[in-house]
DNA sequence: CTGAAAGCGCTAACAT
DNA sequence: ATGTTAGCGCTTTCAG
């Protein structure tokens, strides 16, 4: 089962190999490989012949050095669990497509001192440019992003200052539209359910945007709750067990996220409650799976994969021109109301 | 907007820069970034200190061209809409954590020959390491896996011949294993619901196992119904309605992931059928949000995490001792019967 | 413990 | 259209 391994020794193919397999210069076969136009068909083929036979594959590390060209990009987020960030990838992933550059993942947990640390490693790649999560990081991640003198694209939140360029929503006015849709179709006393995340800067610019949205219809949120880690579904049964024991006389719940959301609106079906006519419902991030449960749950969609795709557009379309810099995409959240907010 | 830009051309600060601000040959500081214990305290310290006043960071271009070592472990994924393969990038991230290894992600969407083109640019970096979901590879990716020379790590599946390491399940057993769950309850008239993915040989297998063992009770696939993209969920309830509108007299729906499962369990549910007397379901994977669903669905766990960690364990090993190669490790599958297999 | 020299495998910039 | 030369920024190796 190891026999195979008897070729790791051998030293990797270079240049050099693929030359002298047929007689043509180092530089040549570079050019070939590279696509390069000057070279003549006769050439070109025999070269591509001999490079294909031997099995050759470029070295990158050394292209890149000398050529000091990195076709990679560097992309963090805070999380993998939540389907929400996948999306992004997934956006961004298919953008780059094509565009001979290549995505490098990293995951934060949520820290910023691992955004700083992975930040620090991917830098130290020299990626052609960064996508990374949030506007808020640590001062020594920003001002390695602000001098490392490439594109770098903050994603998924608008509201506060970027670096460079930006591409996403407010959350903060998501938080406010949703406000004004609980609001103004009657509903008076609203739940908040969420996650404990302190570093969940988004989650909390919505909560913050409801907040206001409420008080400008002089209402105030009645009661909240938050949870840690579990099946989120689960978790917004728990949770919407628990806050309507503790406050009955609630008419409105509002999720941070879809999937407790979920969890809860399929809990008060089971219990038979009126929804919406005694209580509304609504979560966050319009995920796919909301089609399908037995009735749509309210939500903001929040164009996660279009996010990512605009965002590696920003950064596969610097290389060209080189010094575009500061784009800002504010995207537009839409609201669906589905079946769980009605006027009342 | 675009100010801070004029930096874009300030070269890259090199060992060079940091090594004239502190007196130190470049040899010296070197080594004390690289932690090398050979160095005094003192010189040590005004090292680290220029080096952070600069913000200075690493060039691994130019260090794993130096040393040939690339502390990238590549890792191929078909997807990642699909939860099942965020939670493996999950368990690679976190085991490597701390490895001083690096993953780069890259997904074929299902594709042999986009996997073929994506590994080429993936070992073109020359990374220590390469885990790829499945044993279906191009024979020229085989041939680039085999004489890469490093570590192989095929996850997943387990059913047919590795090129080095595998870390995975039997699908063919899970599926035998959910035949014998099925036909041991008593249920003999049996549903497929599955996707059209021709490429998906992991579901494909599940069928297989499925089918031989049915057939070891005496017992065939009554019916097969095959969905392609849009919400899982949406498509599961779909499918459900479409199968037993064609054979009403099915009395066991087996869906090949837990998504469509989810979504013919909530379709089930409403339409009041006597789940699981009369009909009896089951999904595949075990994903986490099947805890909170109104009953609990049938399910095969399928270890995502594990596989992930156990993967990347394997490659963060080689590094030490270089040529153990070969490892082999089967995961058991746990069948979990949930609410909707009964005996009858 | 510290330094100087010699590349790693490739490509930019010139020749030819 | 092709070849030659000189590095890219770091680390290995060998001297002090």
């Amino acid at each position: 089962m190891t026999q195979h391994r008897s070729q790791d020794h051998r030293r990797a193919l270079t240049l050099r190999d693929v030359s002298e397999a047929c007689g043509v210069s180092e530089m040549t076969v570079s050019r070939v490989l590279r696509n390069r136009a000057d070279v003549s068909p006769a050439t070109r083929e025999k070269v591509l012949t001999a490079a294909r036979s031997l099995g050759y594959v470029p070295n990158k590390i050394a292209g890149a050095l000398a050529s000091q060209q990195v076709s990679l990009v560097a992309v963090m987020v805070p999380s993998l669990s939540n389907m929400v960030f996948p999306e992004v990838l997934g956006g961004i992933s298919a953008a780059l497509e094509g565009t001979g550059l290549q995505p490098v993942f990293g995951v934060t947990n949520y820290s910023p001192e691992r955004e700083e640390a992975v930040l620090y490693e991917m830098l130290s790649w020299r990626p052609s440019g960064v996508i990374l999560a949030g506007l808020e990081h640590t001062p020594a991640a920003r001002a390695m992003l602000e001098n490392a003198g490439i594109p770098v694209v903050e994603i998924m939140d608008t509201d506060g200052e970027a670096i460079d360029s930006v591409v996403g929503i407010s959350h903060r006015t998501a938080g406010r539209q949703m406000a004004e849709a609980i609001a103004g179709a009657g509903y008076r006393r609203i739940g908040f359910l969420g996650t404990k995340m302190p570093d969940d800067h988004r989650a909390r610019k919505r909560m913050e945007g409801l907040t206001e949205g409420l008080a400008e219809h002089g209402l105030e949120l009645a009661a909240t709750e938050f949870y840690g880690g579990g099946s989120a579904l689960r978790k917004g049964r728990e949770m919407t067990e628990a806050i309507l024991a503790r406050h009955p006389d609630l008419d409105f719940l509002y999720y941070s996220n879809d999937m407790i959301g979920a969890g809860g609106m399929l809990y008060c079906l089971e219990k038979g409650f009126d929804i919406p006519g005694k209580l509304g419902l609504a979560g966050f991030n319009g995920l796919e799976f909301l089609d399908g449960l037995p009735i749509r749950l309210a939500t903001i969609d929040t164009c996660r994969r279009e996010i990512g795709e605009r965002a590696a557009q920003i950064i596969a379309g610097k290389g060209s021109d080189g010094l575009i810099g500061g784009v800002r995409v504010e995207l537009t959240p839409r609201l669906e109301r589905g079946d769980t907010i009605r006027e009342r």
